[in-house]
DNA sequence: AAACCGTGGGG
DNA sequence: TCCCCAAGGTT
């Protein structure tokens, strides 16, 4: 299993035929120490970083963009100031307070990394990449990124923006995932020994910033000189990718009951899969062939009314077309869920999907 | 190992 | 409108 190095290099002797470490490493830190974004769980130069930030922040930040993480990572910040208050926190009100952030399973897993955190490590983070690893939630990318960014070990995280960075510096022009492998052991042959953990942010931000994946910047790039992918002119080509799978429609009908005092069902979904634990409006299932029987999942036995409109969400893998169905119950002591004020939709912690659904219902007047 | 798992912004 | 993409992990 030769996937240390490529073997182009193994036949140089080690030497590879990219650029030098050294001068990649002198060009980025610079570039870093006057470019360096100021982002809330970012150490300024000379602080000492803290690792429940640092964690927290990259789990957040796992496929979702520094904008869209911002308010929640203050928020979290707040009110679970330390790992310990957050592994004490009920798991009902961390999914909640993660509502529209999206990948709940990444929700799931912090709060029980923090409770692993809390009983296994005494409420400290370990600081070596296999302990991190083995903790909920954290695989290699992020178990490098914070052995790297909270405790300054040499490690490589390799997430989409340094995968982007080094094919090019590389000039790596076979497919992802494939290639990933081996782009990890490139970029780990520029990892520096002083400061591994601006080095990995500054990889990052340049990605971010700068090396961008349509339109890349180069006139601006502190690397142009040493990039081949720039000398051969394919910048703006890699990596290349895999071509994805087309993503089917599936379809169902969403069910807005509401009480004589304005209140409306509610259930907590089960605890896996698909938006797993979260609250949700009842509906059918979803399926590629459209709900057959509508009425026949309904939470109770009511006159139902179908609302004119489509409530339409993309998923990762799939589109979703949803039919809302509006009715009015006397009597709700055998209804399974429970019943949520108007008012009180928008502190209920509904995923995205669903506030579509609530929104739909109350502009037709549900 | 390939499938599954959210959401919002930008081109 | 549609596709791409974003500090990926789990099964």
């Amino acid at each position: 299993m030769d996937r240390s190095l490529p073997k182009e290099a193994a036949a140089e002797g080690g030497r590879f035929s990219g650029p030098a470490p050294e001068a990649v490493q002198a060009g980025l830190l610079a570039w870093y120490d006057r470019h360096r974004r100021r982002l809330p769980w970012r150490a300024l130069p000379g602080e000492t970083p803290d690792p429940y930030a640092v964690w927290l922040s990259e789990i957040m930040l796992q496929q979702t963009t520094v904008a869209a993480v911002k308010p929640y990572f203050e928020a979290f910040l707040a009110r679970w100031p330390r790992v310990a208050d957050l592994a004490d926190a009920p798991l009902e009100e961390v999914l909640t307070a993660w509502a529209g952030l999206g990948y709940y399973a990444r929700a799931r897993n912090l709060h029980a990394c923090a409770k692993a955190v809390t009983q296994r490590h005494g409420g400290r983070f370990p600081d070596s990449e296999t302990e991190l690893r083995d903790l909920p939630g954290i695989g290699p990318y992020t178990a490098a990124a914070i052995a790297a960014i909270a405790f300054d070990r040499p490690a490589t995280p390799l997430d989409g923006n340094i995968e982007r960075v080094t094919a090019r510096l590389f000039a790596v022009t076979e497919p992802l995932p494939g290639v990933k492998p081996k782009l990890q052991a490139l970029a780990a042959t520029l990892t520096p020994a002083a400061r591994p953990g601006d080095f990995a942010q500054a990889k990052m931000d340049l990605g971010a910033t700068v090396c961008l994946p349509r339109t890349p910047k180069c006139l601006l790039c502190p690397l142009e000189a040493l990039c081949s992918a720039r000398a051969a002119g394919l910048a703006d080509q890699l990596p290349r990718k895999a071509p994805k799978a087309p993503k089917p429609t599936r379809r169902g009908v969403a069910f807005w009951l509401t009480r004589p005092d304005g209140a409306v069902l509610l259930r907590r979904r089960p605890p896996k899969g698909l938006l797993g634990g979260m609250t949700e409006l009842p509906s059918s299932d979803w399926t590629t062939e459209g709900p057959k029987e509508g009425a026949a999942t309904a939470p109770a036995v009511v006159p139902w009314r179908a609302l004119p409109g489509l409530v339409r969400h993309t998923f990762t893998h799939f589109h979703l077309e949803l039919t809302v169905w509006v009715g009015r119950v006397q009597d709700w002591q055998d209804i399974d869920g429970f019943w949520v004020p108007l008012d009180g939709l928008g502190a209920a912690g509904l995923p995205s999907v669903m506030q579509k659904i609530a929104k739909h219902a109350i502009k037709a007047g549900g």
